[in-house]
DNA sequence: TTCTCCCTGTTATTTTTTTAACTTTTCGAC
DNA sequence: GTCGAAAAGTTAAAAAAATAACAGGGAGAA
């Protein structure tokens, strides 16, 4: 029953002193966490814990409780004293600040390999956001779908972008078409970019914003550590070595 | 004549006072910028600049030159006081902090459209990493090839791994699958896991690196920062709202 | 109803990261 | 050669982020 009254109370917003509609300024450490929170607390939510703690969070996270505690409370006291976070409320929470309830359409530009990639995996959906379509230059793909996603040649995407409202745009069209595409579609009215081309768009425009994805920089990151965790082998038990003999 | 001075001094070591064997411990805020650095320097070679101040380089890249200085002395001294750095030095340099020299060999596991887009994109060769093969459960696609790389049946990973060296394993198989053929992987081992399933790897192991890619994280982080950026348009200027009426 | 314990929200402290200031070396011109 | 400008290397300060400490408010038991 407390579980009940608690998201109830706290939806009707007795929320004790921080306004959830005047966000200061969130910092983008937090920021980058609150999609794990966002995991974290689904897979509970699948796993029927309707109840949690900073602490067994942590626990489960990997990470400290006191972190939890101070990340959540930049957009609002979540928790109850003495119980700990209602687990489903908590999700809604964060869900909507991330906008998963905000209904964003997307298109995809690009039906490479990997347009065809992102569309297949359940990325989209499960965050909420709905892929229109996807567009490519060539032309001859023109009709073709891919996961129920219809192709359509790149010349008509200020046709479409007029008749349906496309807030997101995912590039992966080749990098030199990146720039010419992005600012087309600025002009049509899309809020936001989600680019895997490597190309460096930092706009610092207002009217758009932009998500860089840079795989590649993440498998060099990778080389590193590894590098790192070889020296730190080879220096640390050179008398490991005679094992094998 | 300058600039291969320059470059052959420091090639031979007479770096003025940190070994570059001793590396004490890099904070994770600058390993994470470094592939950054690596992808500007090769720009700047393929524009034919074979000189850049700190300045300069702060300017394209959009970071402080105190960042930048600070960053490369990390690893030791690569620029020449009064004069610069020598792009093609700093690269190299750059270059083998990162391990592209490392030569390693890499296996895709995984041959589903995640893993055929990662094939086809030239991520790998640019950074000095070789695909010796790609790994599927389903044994129907064995032999086949993608990009010039073959599919073996995911039964025959431990075989392949006897007689090739392996050291990063890039999963996209889907999630419930990962925990088991990351088990076998480390045991072959192979020394990096470069993880694309959100599936949570992280075993505080010292026998495995893994690099988590969660592109739905960075899909959300773009969600909050569309949200963001209509609620501050929305606030700065409600009388706008009148142009439509 | 009251009391105790638990766990959040909050404040303080420490650590990390970033930026700025300063010092010294080198280049290039005269 | 000598001198001034330029720019790296280095140290110091500021800002941001993470952690720890604390205080107060329920929840649940007796």
């Amino acid at each position: 029953m407390a579980y009940e009254e608690l998201e109830k109370q706290q939806v009707e917003g007795t929320d004790s002193h921080k306004e959830h509609g005047t966000k200061p300024n969130i910092s983008p450490a937090v920021v980058r966490r609150l999609p794990r929170y966002y995991r974290y607390l689904r897979e509970l939510l699948t796993q029927g814990i309707t109840r949690i703690s900073s602490s067994e969070l942590s626990a489960r996270m990997n990470v400290t409780a006191s972190q939890i505690r101070q990340d959540l409370n930049c957009f609002g006291g979540f928790g109850q004293q003495g119980y700990g976070y209602n687990v489903h409320y908590l999700f809604t929470c964060i869900s909507e600040i991330l906008g998963v309830g905000a209904g964003f359409h997307a298109v995809i530009i690009g039906a490479g390999d990997l347009g065809r990639a992102l569309v297949h995996l359940s990325m989209f959906e499960k965050r909420g956001v709905d892929i229109l379509g996807m567009f490519d230059s060539d032309a001859g793909m023109e009709g073709t779908e891919i996961a129920g996603v219809t192709i359509y040649s790149l010349d008509k995407l200020e046709q479409f972008c007029e008749k349906n409202q496309v807030d997101i745009a995912v590039l992966t069209l080749p990098k030199e078409d990146v720039p010419a595409v992005a600012e087309r579609l600025v002009k049509c009215g899309v809020k936001g970019l989600w680019n895997y081309m490597g190309v460096e768009l930092d706009y610092s425009r207002d009217d758009i914003v932009i998500e860089n994805v840079h795989l590649g920089d993440s498998l060099m990151i990778l080389n590193y550590e590894i590098c790192r965790n070889m020296e730190k082998k080879q220096g640390a038990a050179p008398a490991q070595s005679l094992d094998g003999e």
